[in-house]
DNA sequence: TAAACTAAACTGACTGGTCAGTACAAATAG
DNA sequence: CTATTTGTACTGACCAGTCAGTTTAGTTTA
């Protein structure tokens, strides 16, 4: 018998698998049990529900990406500072595809449970791109830091949907442009 | 008794405002017809479906869109057409919030039968955007058309949230950025 | 001019399927 | 001995979609 750790990775990926590719409301339980080799209990057991097995997903990659942009933006220097946290970004969405596509999906959704963590961590980035903008000298109003934030997201997004036709450097470069 | 005009313009309003404060799928045809003060029977009589009542929603919403834009594309000064083309988008967002907040939520969707139609607009409002970089003079790759488009639906969106917080000036400055 | 007719518009109780969550006894692991 | 996992069967809520019947507006007939 697997270890419990063990069981909830097997969860986790199958949860994230499944709800890239059609969305989390039309993810079942019980498929998420089938396609991790696991019973149905078992997900209970570990995750109480449904929405705590997808809190967890969305909180574990919101908190990666939010210390991967942290990192990228203390150790940046000046004047590079926003390309630094642009590629950090860009690099977290490539390392874990299926977990980014349902944060991203879950991104602009009114009607979730997790809304309030969503906007947490949202806000949260918007305040890191904010502080690569001032470190940069560049104005760092919230609607810089918006704009800023929204080109990541929609050329991350564009980079992953059509694999490897844009490479990193293109795409920061094109980040970087825009605003 | 109303003529059909009425009862599909009730019907599609109450289906936009709802669907705007919980998302489509959280929000039930019954509650639709009970908003609109219209009989559900009444509902799938003039649409069908669910389906087809949010097809259409968003087909005239992002139909609109995609007019507007064209326009202030064809009508824009060579150099300022960037800024021409993310203005109309932005006034678009604020004429018609509820819809706009749906169509939002609904663009990074990857589960919906409507996927289709909206991937396309994507890339025509993308192909826009690109055409208005090059207007001006301005790298126009995907990549670059991408970051427009992106910053200026996520300012549009903050915008949107924040009401009267962030002038249209502001804004726009924002998405053309400082350069 | 009013009665009869017609078709389109509308109604709302009902149906059937889906799915989150529960129950629990038995098996396995450390 | 305790924590974890399994398998199966079940419940109850929710909800899209249906349909037989009712209402309305407009038209024809006598």
């Amino acid at each position: 018998m697997a270890k419990r750790g063990e069981t909830r990775e097997k969860i986790l990926s199958a949860a994230a698998q499944m709800a890239a590719e059609r969305g989390i409301s039309a993810t079942a339980v019980d498929d998420i049990a089938a396609a991790a080799g696991v019973a149905k209990g078992s997900v209970y057991y570990n995750f109480g529900s449904k929405e705590g097995l997808y809190a967890e997903l969305l909180g574990e990659t919101l908190q990666r990406a939010g210390q991967r942009l942290r990192e990228s933006l203390d150790t940046a220097v000046a004047g590079d500072a926003v390309r630094s946290v642009a590629e950090a970004f860009l690099r977290g969405l490539q390392e874990h595809p299926a977990s980014s596509k349902v944060v991203a999906a879950e991104l602009f959704r009114l009607d979730r449970p997790w809304r309030e963590s969503l906007a947490e961590y949202r806000s949260l980035f918007f305040s890191m791109f904010a502080e690569a903008l001032e470190k940069d000298d560049r104005p760092a109003g919230p609607a810089n830091a918006a704009a800023i934030f929204g080109s990541t997201i929609m050329v991350g997004f564009e980079r992953m949907l059509f694999a490897d036709r844009l490479s990193l450097a293109e795409a920061v470069a094109a980040i970087e442009g825009a605003s």
